[in-house]
DNA sequence: CGTCTATTTGAATGTACTCAAAAGCGGTGG
DNA sequence: CCACCGCTTTTGAGTACATTCAAATAGACG
């Protein structure tokens, strides 16, 4: 059950083995059916979550009922409402499971101990989030300068297996546009 | 000169006075006129800058020339193109001075080392990057679930100083609206 | 098999865009 | 100090891309 985090945190920082236990002694396992949530909105998000299976969404629900896709988190991905993990306030995201879904979780306590244990994750989430901010910067520039079919384009290149996974209504939301129109741009391209 | 990113580092993590010694001594100073550039997309950006007075654009130029603007830098904020300087890859986006603009320059090797030096540091950035992730991911949220006007009122809300200093098309260009769909939407807004 | 949800298709609409031109503003030099 | 030039902002008219609303088809799940 650990093996993917371990070999996920060794391609950044080299944990002793005693660590290594510890580290793992601070991780809650959870299941999570489809459609399940693993955060809701109004809720404090406790957990920053890493998936080991499945897939989930972050998504904004807006005043009038929309839903705004912000993230999809598969296989050896991070996901949390991370503002709502750090100041300890409402979260504003949900986030669900889009089907049956496992992950490992860390409560900001022990995180936050974790960090004064073994100073060198520090590095570590360092590093996932300056990752993490660079691809959502890119997000950022993407939405600006390129049409809704340049976008669909580059997020089948970019996640070739999301795309065929993720119900397509899902995908659109992610890229800003209506069902309708991902279907209408699909339709485009495949003639 | 150095007193506004102590008082600013002091903000996150206490500094022994050799530490503040050691990392004073790998600061560079740089001024720049306004409309000079202090990343050019096609370079390597090999610096972290901290801004000491004045104000930047981080903008990217897509295929039919137009800019988008990422994001403003004024007076204690951080800019680089993260990704170029964390991959040593060549920048994709600009950065330019809007006013006379004075920064204080870190070096990736610099950086690196003192990364290891004075560990803490890795504490600073890390969390500068939770706060830098969860503002990114806010305007991702707000561009999907606003229209151009409700964005306007919130920048005129988080940023009231810089709607003030600005010049309109810049700030347009940041909302991801023409500077005549701006200039409509202050039209109405005003009667 | 039936129900519920997802996807596709069509038609009309709208928000913000493009293109064009005028007005306003600021800086510079005569 | 004023006149001019360039850039920014405003305004107008027509356009386009994606949207909304509606309905039909397809697919998934119990």
């Amino acid at each position: 059950m650990y093996s993917s985090i371990l070999q996920y945190v060794n391609n950044y920082i080299a944990l002793t083995p005693k660590e290594e236990t510890y580290f793992i002694s601070i991780l809650k396992h959870r299941k999570l059916l489809k459609r399940q949530y693993l955060v809701q909105a109004g809720d404090v998000c406790r957990y920053e979550n890493f998936v080991l299976k499945g897939c989930l969404r972050s998504y904004y629900v807006d005043d009038t009922g929309l839903e705004h896709v912000s993230q999809f988190s598969s296989e050896n991905w991070w996901t949390s409402d991370l503002s709502s993990f750090l100041t300890g306030k409402e979260a504003s995201l949900n986030i669900d499971a889009l089907e049956d879904t496992e992950v490992l979780q860390i409560e900001k306590s022990a995180l936050e101990q974790l960090y004064i244990e073994v100073p060198k994750f520090n590095v570590l989430f360092r590093i996932l989030l300056q990752n993490a901010f660079v691809a959502q910067q890119d997000r950022i520039i993407q939405r600006m300068s390129m049409d809704a079919t340049q976008r669909y384009l580059m997020f089948v290149q970019k996640y070739p297996n999301l795309e065929q996974r993720l119900p397509q209504h899902q995908i659109a939301s992610y890229l800003d546009i209506t069902p309708e129109s991902l279907s209408r741009i699909r339709k485009q391209l495949s003639s």
